[in-house]
RNA sequence: GCCCACAUAGCUCAGCAGGUAGAGCACAUCCUUGGUAAGGAUGAGGUCAUCGGUUCAAGUCCGAUUGUGGGCUCCA
């Protein structure tokens, strides 16, 4: 047989055409042991697997578990072993997909009746024993044809109908099966060598999931799981869900007695207690002061307008499902799911000159959106939300400034709360309205403005809104979740539904451009997030409570009384807890409530005209007088500021 | 909207061979005036989500409705 060279870490090594790519590593010494033994390979680029066979020359590469795509091929390998699993316990389930995912894996079957946790338990012990024998992953070639065959035999109508739509989507004529112990599923690899690898696995959960995500096709029975190389790091990871449950919001809204929803009142209706209101009127003040900062004009719109206005704007067409409508005096109207007709109208309302542009408008806007009752989640998905909403009214010779003013708005504002971002650009969706030229236009004008700041992005087709391309931000939070925030959308189609122009400087009536931000987004879903970001100990400009008088014994009541009067009057949020206990109980309740100060009050301090100062956490900040407090106190909890 | 699970005191939960409810925390009263994460005693508090069915008898079994949770689809 002739010799091929392949080149493994920068070293060429003559090899018998054939030769597995195992023997490949074997020859040029790659680590057989420790954590740097392969457990797939690249091949000129090319995930494969160990058992490869090498028909030609190139460049090998060995991939161990420190690869980016180490732990996706063990998550896919261990999805396998699970279908192994339920395929031997539940011969008569069928198939589907089982991919990896952000983070772990899932696999879909058809099963009439759906797992129990008990299922889960006997699968997850089955597993183990898979595991424990070491079966190898074979791969087999197969034509289509062959395959189809195959999976037609055993009765894998999915898998049938998954080889049928590559064969005629991409034309597709071979496809590769792999196979451990009995179970041949299709897929295109790569595996790990053996099951052996997939010893740190765990299963969390059962859920239903529709064949392809089409809520037409059947609902399959989806099993998730997640998998690691060691122990350790799925116990992390197992510590991060649990450090999740810990942070989530609805139970910190509860317990810091934040918010409610009543199922009295309605599903995804928030009902704010005077602390979560506190918080909000907070965050909501310090974003009217930077927009006004930042020449922005507010604005208050209607809460309904008359359904010809939504008609005309499209909404009618493309988003009346998620509308409430009303009658009034034979009149219709509809109730605002978006903010921006109001705004336009207040564009409409003078004659504008160039001179007026850029037009910024802001509003608080209060809108209702029919969601589906299955999404509804806490303050992240609900039904009647506040936007931090804006419409930037500009001449196309501006539109670039005016994206660039609202990355860098948005690029300071997440920066106060500590959040980093990622962006992705949405265009034209299949439901929309405007020519091909102004969706293009539009496109270009925020890809230009997001290569210019040089922010990396990511394209994601098909996702804009149905008025306009966008910049999605997705904020990642301290446990590394990422939430939809902000938002960036430019249009230039409503301003010509609405015929709004403005007299250029050469006397001719022009179009302006249209966009449409948010940068928290929801107060609601902004506050959520805020909320498990900190683990409900908010920063001290945020807090409702910012500073607590604890006194020692009733003696001190009088002191505490002038001490919060004192605090109040100093512009801190302050409260004194005279209650008949001890400082230790005092102390314990503060800290649970988070408050971020807790000031001490005995004898020892009435006599002297001090506090002794405790920050939320235990840090021991010392005696000091209440005005050295304030001052101490003064720079945190003052809303950040740019200037 | 779809699949599954769940719904008992303000909160977290127990109760189940169907025989008219229990704990801890919180709350109230009293005692205790105690220095940095829970002092003690006593007490009050529930038409067991709603409606219907089976049964001599239903928190417990069955059905429907509403709501919640985990997902799917959708989305700020």
């Amino acid at each position: 047989m002739a010799d091929i060279q392949v080149t493994i870490n920068g070293a060429v090594h003559g090899l018998p055409e054939g030769s597995r790519v195992q023997a490949a590593f074997q020859a040029a010494k790659v680590p057989a042991k420790g954590p740097q033994k392969p457990l797939a390979a690249r091949f000129d680029g090319e995930l494969v697997d160990l058992s490869f066979s090498l028909t030609k020359g190139g460049e090998l590469a060995p991939v161990d578990q420190s690869d980016p795509a180490a732990l996706d091929i063990l998550r896919h390998s261990v999805a396998h072993i699970m279908a192994e699993a339920v395929k031997e316990i539940f011969p008569e389930v069928k198939v589907t997909i089982g991919p990896a995912i952000e983070n772990g894996f899932y696999y879909d079957f058809d099963k009439a009746e759906p797992f129990t946790p008990d299922d889960l338990g006997r699968i997850e012990e089955r597993m183990r024993e898979i595991v424990k024998v070491a079966q190898p992953f074979q791969r087999q070639e197969l034509t289509a044809l062959q395959a189809v065959e195959f999976f037609k035999d055993r009765g894998e109508d999915y898998k049938v109908e998954l080889i049928e739509d590559l064969v005629r989507d991409q034309g597709v004529r071979r496809v590769s099966l792999y196979r451990i112990g009995d179970f041949v599923d299709l897929c295109r690899g790569p595996h790990l060598p053996d099951t052996s690898w997939g010893g740190s696995f765990k299963l969390l959960s059962v859920a239903g999931a529709y064949w392809r995500g089409d809520e037409h096709r059947p609902m399959l029975q989806r099993i998730y799981g997640t998998a690691f190389f060691n122990r350790k790091d799925l116990d992390e990871h197992l510590h991060l869900l649990e450090e999740a449950k810990r942070r989530d919001h609805r139970r910190l809204g509860r317990e810091l007695d934040l918010f409610s929803v009543s199922d009295e009142v309605g599903g995804g209706l928030i009902i704010w207690h005077p602390k979560g209101a506190l918080l909000r009127v907070t965050l909501e003040e310090f974003e009217r002061q930077e927009h006004l900062r930042r020449g922005y004009d507010i604005v208050m719109g209607p809460q309904i307008l008359r359904t010809e206005l939504w008609k005309r704007s499209g909404h009618w067409d493309n988003y009346r499902d998620n509308m409430y409508f009303t009658e009034i005096d034979g009149q219709g109207y509809g109730i605002k799911p978006m903010n921006c007709l109001a705004h336009m109208f207040i564009y409409r309302s003078q004659l504008r000159s160039f001179r007026d542009l850029p037009l910024r408008f802001f509003e608080l806007g209060t809108v209702q959106r029919h969601e589906k009752s299955g999404v509804l989640h806490g303050l992240t998905r609900v039904r009647q939300f506040t936007q931090d909403d804006a419409h930037l009214f500009c001449t196309p010779e501006t539109l670039d400034g005016e994206i660039k003013g609202i990355l860098d708005f948005v690029t300071d504002l997440m920066g106060a709360f500590g959040f980093e971002f990622e962006i992705e650009l949405s265009t034209r969706p299949a439901k929309s309205i405007g020519s091909d030229e102004a969706w293009n236009l539009a496109t270009t004008a925020l890809e230009t403005a997001l290569k210019d700041k040089g922010v990396p992005y990511e394209i994601n087709a098909g996702d804009g809104a149905f008025y306009g391309p966008k910049i999605d931000v997705k904020l990642k939070d301290a446990l590394g979740r990422r939430w939809q925030c902000s938002t960036i959308q430019c249009d230039f189609t409503l301003p010509e539904r609405f015929d709004l122009t403005y007299i250029d400087n050469d006397g001719q009536k022009k179009r302006p451009v249209m966009l449409h931000r948010t940068i928290f987004g929801s107060l609601e879903r902004f506050i959520g997030i805020l909320t498990e970001h900190f683990a409900g100990a908010f920063p001290t400009w945020l807090s409702p409570e910012q500073a607590r008088v604890l006194t020692v014994t009733s003696r001190a009541d009088e002191t505490a009384r002038e001490a919060r009067a004192r605090l109040r009057k100093a512009g801190l949020r302050a409260e004194a807890d005279l209650r008949n206990e001890k400082l230790g109980y005092k102390i314990r309740e503060a800290q649970m409530q988070k408050v971020p100060f807790m000031l001490v009050l005995g004898d020892k301090e009435v006599e002297n005209g001090t506090v002794a100062v405790r920050r939320r956490g235990g840090e021991d900040l010392g005696v000091m007088t209440l005005d050295d407090f304030t001052s101490l106190a003064e720079a945190e909890a003052r809303p950040p500021r740019w200037d």
